[in-house]
DNA sequence: CTTCAATGTGCAG
DNA sequence: TGCACCTTGAAGT
């Protein structure tokens, strides 16, 4: 689930469900990990939550402490409204509970799987989000596509690599990564310092309206209006029956199954510990001049 | 039933 | 470079 759309998503709904509301904060089966920190929260008023990059930050009243939430790669906060308050389950480390004066109603946000989940002064904030790239999620300077041309124009790295550096792009994870490179039919091994800077910008607006998408609907979604049906269909006989939970992809977990444009078979590799994937004839290895 | 891989990152060696 | 983190769902036996 989580690349930078779902922090973003996460901190809209965290902000719609709790903003100006007083929380009761705790950490039922946390292990005594955030014990502490849920207890200084605690019947504070939320007042809103942003996000940047794949990070998380949540604003208490009373306090210039700030909730940093990190879910790593499989963590979740799952947001919910009921009647009763449901017993946790698994090892919730963190659980937010607001009740509605008027008719009784709880909602709740539950924290699991988190890779970080802590409190952090303004100036440890700061410190962290200084060691962030661009995010195309955000607004204005925050967003700027040169920033991370700065360092991808002239890296002898790939530029799969590079896009998946939180400190050159913040929130690109691996399915926006391999997702982007083949809507730009992108050699996912070329060095960055190979790219025009045009290219880059092409890359960037596509990316700024991908994720925005992503927010909106909270998933990734990445196929061109032209090749849903095509999708679609091998989505289906893929799957064989199985829901699917996933969005619908070009290249992304497809390894040995045809190019939705060109039929070759998608190939997968591992790069910098993780799985990319790439059609290597809408792809092509690149040549430079000096390599012809 | 068990095992493994996953949209991620930090740290040990 | 590989593991730990510690959850979920798919895949294997």
């Amino acid at each position: 689930m989580p690349e930078g759309h779902t922090l973003h998503r996460l901190a809209i709904d965290l902000t719609d469900a709790f903003g100006g509301s007083v929380v009761a904060a705790s950490s039922p089966q946390g292990q005594g990990r955030f014990e502490d920190g849920a207890a200084q929260l605690d019947g504070r008023e939320l007042i809103a939550a942003d996000a940047w990059g794949k990070h998380l930050f949540v604003r208490f009243a009373g306090t210039e402490l700030v909730l940093h939430v990190h879910l790593g790669l499989y963590g979740k906060l799952r947001i919910a409204g009921a009647d009763v308050l449901p017993d946790p389950v698994g090892q919730v480390r963190l659980r937010l509970v607001t009740t509605d004066r008027s008719d009784g109603r709880v909602t709740w946000a539950d924290l699991r799987g988190a890779t970080a989940c802590e409190l952090l002064t303004p100036e440890e904030r700061d410190a962290l989000v200084a060691r962030l790239g661009p995010d195309p999620l955000r607004e204005g300077a925050d967003a700027d596509p040169d920033r991370a041309w700065a360092r991808i124009g002239r890296s002898r790295k790939s530029v799969a690599a590079l896009l998946m550096e939180q400190d050159v792009v913040a929130g690109i994870g691996n399915v926006y990564r391999a997702e982007l490179l083949f809507r730009h039919r992108v050699d996912p091994f070329r060095e960055g310092r190979s790219m025009r800077v045009g290219r880059w910008q092409e890359m960037w607006a596509d990316l700024v309206e991908l994720m925005h998408l992503g927010v909106a609907v909270n998933r990734i979604e990445t196929v061109r209006p032209e090749h849903e049906a095509a999708a679609r269909a091998a989505a289906k006989q893929y799957e064989g029956g199985r829901r699917r939970r996933s969005g619908l992809s070009y290249v992304y977990r497809r390894d040995g199954q045809p190019c939705l444009v060109c039929g070759t078979q998608v190939r997968t590799e591992v790069l910098v510990a993780r799985n990319l994937f790439w059609c290597p004839r809408c792809q092509p290895r690149f040549r430079s001049r000096a390599q012809r």
